[in-house]
RNA sequence: GUCUCGGUAGCUCAGCUGGAUAGAGCAACGGCCUUCUAAGCCGUAGGUCCUGGGUUCGAAUCCCAGCCGGGAUACCA
């Protein structure tokens, strides 16, 4: 090794030390204090690190418990002297007390304010480029079906979809955002038939009613008609599992599947005319909602797919077959039940699907990570369907990740859209936009702006309100929407985070007016505050909560570091003025200090899917 | 029946890879707009962390049992 190399190595390792975060620093340190004082090897993972709570002076806390044993020492002598060690090796460790088993660190004023300098020069603060050799990642999600609307429960599914895909760019990943458009089956056909027999040639032009919601129309009005039949025959004295098997519309459909499957060319017009119409309301929801997809796939062109290998599976001897025909997966080695893959008729079922569309991603990218975004009502096929791929010879299938959701439910329980009782997207979208619109009007806070720019804002305010609502929660959680009272628009909200925005911006405006210039290299002769520096560490714990939202896929980390940002920083607000100030200095900072927690907010609220306004 | 997820303040939720006195918001009550946006800030009140055991110096957090609720469970998607 020549001189030279030595020098890269440690110049790189140098680099590398005054990027890594204090924490891990100061984690490294405990291991070699340990070492020193008490003669043990641990584990980096013995050190337990947490934010001092508030009540103590200090940033960072060890909790010495664990190394006790070590040191047969007693608590407060042992944290005493990790104390010492780590106060005369890293240089950030400005001075530190002891709390009885508690060793509570103060890290310098020098060190946060380098931490404000690189956070406020980075235009990327936080965020993770991909590269050339970045993973990656498909995520399916959204999903529908094209006989009825989208409801609450679909808005929970592209509100997280759309989120996760967001954190796991910033994460450094590529991703490519993914539907799977369950266009064919027998509920399609339930629309259609209603359609045929009651609708008297209805379109969304001579109604005036949106496409999706006119189909989903027939599908209600299919199970109505459906369910007065079955009640007719019994009444003629049938038993009630014939009258539904035989019930007329029940027979309607049917053939009309059979008419599908077999090409029927007025059936596959019917049915294309339907889905047209369909997804030109589903665009139109997309759009209001603010999600996109880069590739959609259909279940009426993958399904055949998903036949050849589940018959090709049959072949090798993998699946086996009934005296019906009908064709099964024994997975009673998995520790499951026996699966259904094709009906006795030949028809496949929604396993067979999933197979086929699967095959196709894998053909059409060099994904490395298949995520799908789906309700914890299928945690049992997608664990079937992993086993399935594996078996079938496929490497992804062992792989592949079922991020599961809870359900949205009403105060009355579960949604069921034959039923009506859900809570419809475009409608509900509406609803808060008017809420917005009035309150906004109320306050009067967007004089001067046009009515376009205007109704921008209100339409930003209530879609923050609505995904903040859906995302701020756990997402394997399931979450209740109570129609009466509306989603709200104060305290932990999407639109307390945008107003909190739009304050910065004001201020960071009236100074530009004042043509005050912010100097982002700051240096700190006199002493700052508290809440100051409680704002630069938040600020600083950004990357990690970025991190942490990607690793445990969830929305609801970021959410919830934004309010606790957003929280703090309106309480320096209201103590601390910033303009005003007079010492050049501290008004510096202080308008660095918010430049930073509203760039921090803006780029959080968009791994959200939500945008953040001017004013308001 | 089996598997699985959950149960924290009146309501909706954080906290759960064990750590200090369990936190927010809403609702209730009381304050703060002549000063950078009151969609804000401050305060009061509100708890059997479902129950019972266990592990531990330490349990809302981990383990076991039970109770309650959601979901899945061989030809709906």
């Amino acid at each position: 090794m020549t001189n030279n190399d030595e020098n890269q190595i440690s110049l790189s390792l140098k680099f590398q030390r005054k990027k890594m975060s204090i924490e891990l620093i100061i984690r490294d340190q405990i291991v070699e204090a340990i070492d020193k004082c008490y003669h043990q090897q641990i584990d980096s993972t013995l050190v337990q690190l947490q934010n001092t709570r508030k009540e103590f002076e200090g940033d960072i806390t060890l909790v010495v418990f664990p190394f006790v044993r070590m040191s047969k020492k007693s608590p407060e002598m042992t944290a005493a002297e990790i104390g010492d060690f780590l106060q005369q090796n890293v240089s950030e460790v400005e001075k530190y007390n002891v709390v009885k088993g508690f060793l509570n660190l103060v890290i310098s004023s020098d060190y946060w304010v380098s931490v404000l300098n690189s956070a406020s020069s980075n235009s990327n603060y936080g965020i993770t480029q991909p590269t050339e050799t970045s993973k990656l990642v498909m995520v399916e999600y959204s999903s529908p079906n094209t006989n009825k609307p989208l409801h609450l429960g679909h808005i929970r599914n592209n509100l997280l979809g759309f989120s996760l895909s967001e954190i796991l760019k910033a994460n450094g990943n590529k991703v490519v955002k993914t539907n799977i458009v369950n266009d064919r089956g027998i509920h399609i056909c339930k629309s259609m038939y209603a359609w045929k027999m009651w609708g008297n040639g209805q379109t969304p032009e001579s109604t005036g009613i949106k496409g999706d919601h006119l189909v989903g129309n027939f599908y209600v009005r299919f199970d109505q008609e459906y369910k007065k039949e079955i009640a007719t025959l019994i009444e003629q004295g049938e038993t009630k599992e014939n009258a539904e098997q035989n019930a007329p519309s029940m027979l309607g459909a049917r053939e009309m599947l059979l008419k599908w499957e077999a090409k029927d060319p007025e059936i596959i017009e019917l049915w294309s005319t339907m889905n047209g119409w369909v997804y030109a309301g589903f665009d139109v929801t997309y759009k209001e909602l603010g999600v996109d997809f880069d590739k959609i796939y259909y279940e009426s062109e993958t399904y055949l797919y998903g036949k050849d290998e589940v018959l090709r599976g049959l072949a090798e001897g993998i699946f086996y077959q009934k005296e019906d025909s009908s064709v099964w997966a024994d997975l009673t080695a998995e520790g499951l039940d026996q699966k259904i893959l094709l009906r006795s008729d030949g028809t496949s079922v929604y396993m067979t699907q999933d197979i086929g569309t699967a095959r196709e991603r894998f053909q059409d990218y060099p994904i490395n990570q298949m995520i799908y975004v789906v309700g914890n009502e299928q945690n049992y096929h997608f664990q079937v369907l992993s086993i399935l791929l594996d078996k079938l010879g496929f490497e992804f299938g062992k792989g592949l990740h079922h991020f599961s959701y809870g359900m949205v439910e009403l105060p009355q329980g579960k949604m069921k859209s034959r039923e009506g009782t859900v809570v419809d997207a475009d409608d509900l979208m509406a609803e808060m936009i008017e809420v917005s619109r009035k309150t906004s009007e109320e306050l009067g806070k967007l004089e001067g702006y046009s009515p376009e720019q205007a109704a921008q804002t209100y339409r930003m305010i209530a879609l923050g309100a609505l995904k903040y609502f859906m995302l701020k929660v756990d997402p394997k959680k399931n979450m209740l929407f109570n129609p009466e009272e509306s989603i709200d628009f104060n305290g932990n909200t999407g639109p307390f985070i945008q107003y909190t925005y739009a304050r910065i911006r004001s201020v960071l405006r009236k100074a530009a007016d004042r043509k005050i210039e912010l100097n982002r290299t700051i240096k700190i002769t006199s002493e700052i505050a508290p809440k100051e520096l409680q704002l630069i560490k938040i600020i600083s714990q950004f990357p990690v909560a970025v991190k942490e939202a990607g690793e445990n896929y969830s929305p609801a980390l970021a959410a919830n570091y934004i309010y606790e940002l957003v929280k703090e920083f309106n309480q320096f607000y209201h103590e601390f003025p910033m303009l005003i100030e007079e010492n050049v200095e501290v008004r510096n900072l202080r308008l660095v200090i918010a430049e930073s927690v509203g760039k921090t907010i803006k780029t959080g609220m968009k791994l959200l899917g939500i945008d953040v306004p001017e004013r308001m």
